[in-house]
DNA sequence: ATAGATAATTGACGATAGCAACTATTTAAT
DNA sequence: ATTAAATAGTTGCTATCGTCAATTATCTAT
């Protein structure tokens, strides 16, 4: 077992933070290619990545003096990259969005740094690549505070409006993160329409995880036949995961479709999805079957799950 | 095994840039209550542990611009806290130093530095701490460049100067790391005076490490008894480790005491020293005593570890 | 002896960032 | 209903951070 003292591990935190102050350029290069400064990028980023903040809303997020936001905003307003509108209920406030030259910038800017990492990281081996990401991932856990302390999670019935956040997050998500095409969103917005149309307690239903006011996750359960649910949607905000909110989500629709008199419970997924596989293992669920098919414009091989209630 | 995408990967690397800039000033407060700005304190803490640098040194090393450096520095020193003093062989650059108020500035916010590390610590189980840091180690090796492509390291026989470097710095490592006390910067200064008084080519030897041209370790082998060497002062630079610098200089070692005609090589360590004893384990080298003493200040518990040849 | 390289300095400038005072609006208390 | 307190955002002021280009002094190599 490794031994060290308080002293030495203080001393590495230390040299970590000296070393990523040097090297902190290397990961923003990109800023100097793009029409944004680092802190307009950082704004602009979370404008795009979110529906329609408020000023506040980013400087406390991003630890922004309101002061300097604003010029900011200022700024990027006249170089009609950004929009403000007061919002109707609340006249102080303002709801930002990216205009259509915003967005563009913002895509080109996106797509260059993309770019830029993946240079960086060509120079390592994917293994490599693999136990850097695993890494941050600790780090990052870890510097955000001990669990106990973060904000907890709850689970709440779905809303109006939840449906077109979570269509928008899992599109932007798997459409960066394994390319899949618009077609991807058809089908979210296919199953959401139909849920919400055909809604049926006895026989459906919807948990959304919150966290700090924000949807951090979501699960469906619906009816496939008589005596089979089926659970759909599931998802968990990449900034959200690590603290269980999955395996929640499945273990309240396990229970629900328990209690909704399911005999089984089915789910289909990709087996490139690996962390929601964990889940479902841990969960009691067996893969009944796979099968390639081309969807999303990619080439994937989709699963069937199947739980004995 | 897990999967992952390029995509995947590039977006888990921006997400964690994002969330360090963020997080960053946590493990910068310290600066609030400095009488130091960040890259002034980047500075002083290059000056007070390094031997009379350059400012293009530190412009070089710390990435920054020579214009702001001089600038930094002339502030500095009209505070007091900081000394040029024209090099004698070339009078464009000067050499800089802590004044004794800047080093007592300096150890105030070292110290305070610690603390606030500390604090942030205990936040932590020490398995957490322990996980990070070691994540941290991870992520600072990848991140600077495959392994490949980093600087190789040489060995080289002992200059003069040496010696003086490689007690400054093992006292300042393990002074800070274990709380070792002046004792031990004794008795290296006592090996090392003893090795150059005495030193005899046909029994005694020593390797110094070096990579982008400053010391990144040595090993020392001493005349034990007729048939018995030893492995003295093994060092390797924090910064440097990872590289088989360590291993690299016990095989010299060992090459050179069958060389040298010894039966045995032998070792005196501390327990708490464990990445060392991987090294002696991988080499070889079994444990033969142990012994509790105090010594350097600490309650520790010695190891004479010993190899046949 | 001289051209070119190197170390450091200086002026100019814009980006980064924080604080405090201020306006407009909303919310809570009386 | 009126008023006080709170909130969202703006503006002025200031200091620091950081870059670029021009300049000086010195050194190195031919």
């Amino acid at each position: 077992m490794a031994v060290s003292t308080l002293a030495s591990r203080i001393e590495a935190v230390r040299r970590f933070s000296r070393f990523y102050t040097r090297r902190i350029g290397v990961l923003e290069e990109t800023l100097l290619h793009s029409p944004f400064t680092l802190p307009e990028g950082r704004l602009v980023y979370e404008i795009a990545n979110r529906d329609c903040p408020t000023a506040q809303e980013l400087c406390r997020d991003l630890d922004l003096d309101p002061g300097y936001v604003s010029r900011l905003l200022k700024g990027l307003e006249k170089r009609g990259c950004v929009e403000r509108i007061r919002a109707k209920n609340d006249k102080r406030l303002a709801e930002l969005s990216l205009t259509a030259k915003g967005q563009r910038l913002w895509g080109a800017m996106n797509e260059r740094s993309r770019q830029d990492i993946a240079n960086f990281l060509a120079e390592l081996s994917i293994l490599q690549q693999q136990k850097l990401v695993k890494a941050l991932g600790v780090v990052e856990q870890l510097l955000d505070g001990p669990p106990e302390k973060r904000a907890p999670f709850t689970l709440r019935p779905h809303q109006p409006g939840d449906m077109g956040w979570i269509i928008r997050r899992q599109m932007q998500l798997y459409g960066s993160e394994y390319g899949w095409d618009g077609s991807f969103e058809a089908m979210l917005a296919e199953i959401a329409g139909t849920f919400i149309a055909k809604f049926n307690p006895k026989t459906d239903n919807c948990w959304i995880a919150e966290r700090n006011g924000e949807i951090a996750g979501s699960a469906f359960l619906v009816h496939a036949s008589k005596t089979t649910g089926q659970l759909r949607m599931l998802y968990v905000e990449p900034s959200a995961r690590g603290l269980g909110i999955g395996q929640r989500l499945v273990d309240e629709c396990i229970r629900d479709a328990r209690a909704k008199g399911y005999r089984k419970l089915m789910l289909w997924t990709n087996d490139i999805l690996v962390s929601a596989r964990r889940i479902y293992i841990a969960a009691g669920f067996r893969l009944v079957k796979e099968e390639r098919h081309n969807s999303f414009g990619k080439k994937l091989v989709g699963q069937y799950w199947v739980l004995d209630l």
